[in-house]
DNA sequence: CGATCGATTGAAGGCTCTCAACCGTTGTGG
DNA sequence: CCACAACGGTTGAGAGCCTTCAATCGATCG
């Protein structure tokens, strides 16, 4: 039975879904991210949350949408460094000198609210430290597609790596999944032109790889991409116990 | 007058000024350096100190020597994902599943030591807080540097880093620093092959940014690179107080 | 002196970029 | 209802950055 309080509409559904695949949760840590959720702030696509350098990053959860974390070179160039999925944690406060290393972006119509404060010991505590070693296995991967691929296996790498977090928080079905990107913001988070991009998608199509049509990914052999691109999967098992 | 115990030698000198420069390090801290520091470990270059995936990467403080944090392809190719220098610290814990996240391999000669533990609230830990915000940071440049920069702007942009992290730890001279690396190893950590990287460096040279002869680079206008490029100095400030 | 390693050079090719135009959809206003 | 603008996706042609493959050179070392 549900509970009287959720049962008209769980915005928190989808952080639930993917702490709790990170670490056990308790009652309490249950109702933290309900409380904290029931006061969510929206912005729409495009609206820069937070601008680099400018304000603390203060640790948030995104309950719907997708936010992009990107830097600008003096002339203009854009590079996404990386992307926060619905369900997961950002914006980490360093105890020191807690100004943003990004500019952080909504790309669609977006939902968060400030992270609940997790107990020492707890299993949210345990969740958003998992989330903090996810983020940085995310750098290091970013950081060796741009440095050491070609565009086909860039995209098929970037790919990869959103299916799976999807597939975790339970926003795939299958090997698909809604992709809101527009290819110009997924150009520029794999050091791509869009034009260049267009034209390896076509290729990934024809190859047999994925098909990407009205805002939708399928990848149709996940397991085989991932062997031959060396992706290591199922890096970040819950703790069982 | 110099404390007896530490007259012959200080391995720990380097740290000390790395991490004093960080954060105002007690008496405590300072000799808890030094302990750990006397019971050091050696590695000559070439050695893979950790392997990716394998062992649990512990605290560790580097007191001498570069190492490199690296990535291997299925196929070979290899990503330089960032590197250690003399007085920093690498191999966080995590509080679960902490497998090292790269291969991390000797460049040089290297002497590291376990990172000794920091009391909550102590200099010392604060310093290995600004470590960790400086080690992300560093993982955000390398991002932008592979994804929008081209060959020359990569290589000024990666020796304006390494001439900031050692000036910090007092291990350049003015402009001028010691360069362990092999130009096969510069070129892997900038993904780009070691004969373009040794061109891109002669234009470099041609045009007056820089000299690399015998192991030493010098940055001829550190300032006026750091501005071409939008890099933005002193992000990583003592806290006053 | 031969071997080895890293740095250097040359030539050729390819992956990716730039510039420009065109297409299809959507939304808006007359 | 249609014209129009705006936006994202698509296509073509040409150029350029970077890679690949080889060979040479210089220094160090046994």
């Amino acid at each position: 039975m549900l509970s009287r309080t959720y049962a008209v509409s769980q915005p928190e559904q989808t952080a639930v879904r993917r702490l709790g695949s990170l670490a056990r949760l308790s009652e309490t840590d249950l109702r933290k991210i309900a409380d904290a959720a029931a006061d969510a702030r929206y912005f729409p696509g495009r609206t820069e949350i937070v601008r680099e350098g400018a304000e603390p990053a203060r640790p948030t959860l995104l309950l719907r949408g997708w936010v992009a974390h990107q830097r600008i070179l003096p002339d203009g160039r854009r590079q996404i460094v990386g992307f926060t999925l619905a369900g997961e944690l950002f914006g980490r406060s360093w105890s020191c000198q807690d100004c943003a290393l990004t500019s952080q972006v909504a790309l669609d119509n977006v939902v968060l609210c400030t992270a609940p404060e997790a107990e020492p010991g707890s299993g949210l505590s345990l969740a958003y430290e998992k989330e903090r070693l996810a983020h940085r296995l995310q750098l290091i991967d970013n950081v060796t597609r741009l440095g050491r691929m070609d565009a086909r296996e860039r995209v098929c790498d970037l790919l990869l790596e959103l299916l799976e977090r999807l597939q975790r928080s339970g926003e795939a079905e299958g090997n698909t999944f809604a992709m809101p990107l527009t290819q110009e913001c997924f150009a520029d988070a794999l050091g791509l032109t869009p034009v260049h991009l267009n034209r390896t998608l076509q290729a990934c199509r024809r190859s047999g790889d994925l098909s990407w049509r009205s805002g939708r990914v399928t990848l149709h052999d996940p397991a085989a991409l991932a062997r031959n691109l060396g992706r290591k999967r199922n890096r970040l098992q819950r703790d069982t116990g």
